[in-house]
DNA sequence: AAGTGATCATAA
DNA sequence: TTATGATCACTT
């Protein structure tokens, strides 16, 4: 069941259309993986699932996963009421290198410009091998969501350029927000202090608000 | 209940 | 250690 990569947008949305209504014990069925029972040890399960489903093929690059496409893939869980669970990460931070980017080159724009959403069952009432994938959604950010984004990305990456990474929290940006992105509180990376000397910190990525994504998936 | 900060699994 | 895939769990 291990697929190629698909030739075309069409092809991945028949993929997607393909496996809708799947639920996650059909997924594993189907690609032959097993559902860890610790809910903490499946974390990403479902993502990396519906990647080899779908024939994702970028591996753990910094690039799309349908880079050929131009395509992000994200998977999203919705609660009960049809609502995002949880805030969707879409990129780590070079943080020494991130004010050399510009939004339009930014990695973070790449992975933003087109997303295909694939919901799915989040509600944990429903046991885990039960919930089911959603439709998928083809998304691009229109001219207001887009500028928005980019005012978000702008005011991070200057922040983290000048060396106000400690300031930074995940109440700045209206869409975009900066969090941790770490194994654990030991793994640390180099940033900048105010007077650009190198220290050590915790890995930074963006993440899009519940909020956000609603309005796109709802 | 929501939101932030912390953490888990895997690959190269 | 970097990146990918995210969700857990504690604070507010």
């Amino acid at each position: 069941m291990l697929l190629s990569r698909p030739d075309s947008e069409l092809e991945l949305l028949a993929r997607c259309k393909a496996i809708e209504g799947f639920s996650f014990a059909q997924l594993a069925s189907a690609l032959q993986l097993i559902i860890p029972e610790n809910p903490v040890q499946r974390k990403g399960w479902t993502g990396q699932a519906v990647e080899q489903m779908l024939g994702a093929n970028s591996g753990n690059l910094a690039q799309p996963d349908f880079h050929h496409l131009g395509i992000e893939l994200k998977t999203i869980p919705l609660n009960h009421l049809g609502n995002p669970k949880e805030s969707t990460f879409i990129t780590s931070i070079p943080l020494l290198t991130l004010h050399k980017q510009t939004w339009k080159t930014s990695q973070c724009f790449s992975k933003l410009k087109k997303i295909l959403w694939l919901p799915v069952e989040g509600d944990t009432a429903i046991a885990f091998p039960h919930r089911r994938i959603g439709r998928a959604i083809l998304w691009t950010p229109s001219v207001e969501e887009e500028a928005i984004l980019a005012c978000d990305w702008n005011e991070l990456t200057l922040m983290i350029g000048t060396g106000k990474l400690a300031e930074i929290d995940a109440t700045f940006g209206q869409y975009l927000q900066v969090r941790p992105k770490a194994a654990h509180a030991k793994s640390l990376c180099y940033g900048l202090d105010e007077e650009g000397n190198k220290i050590l910190t915790l890995p930074r990525g963006f993440y899009l608000r519940t909020c956000f994504t609603g309005s796109i998936v709802c």
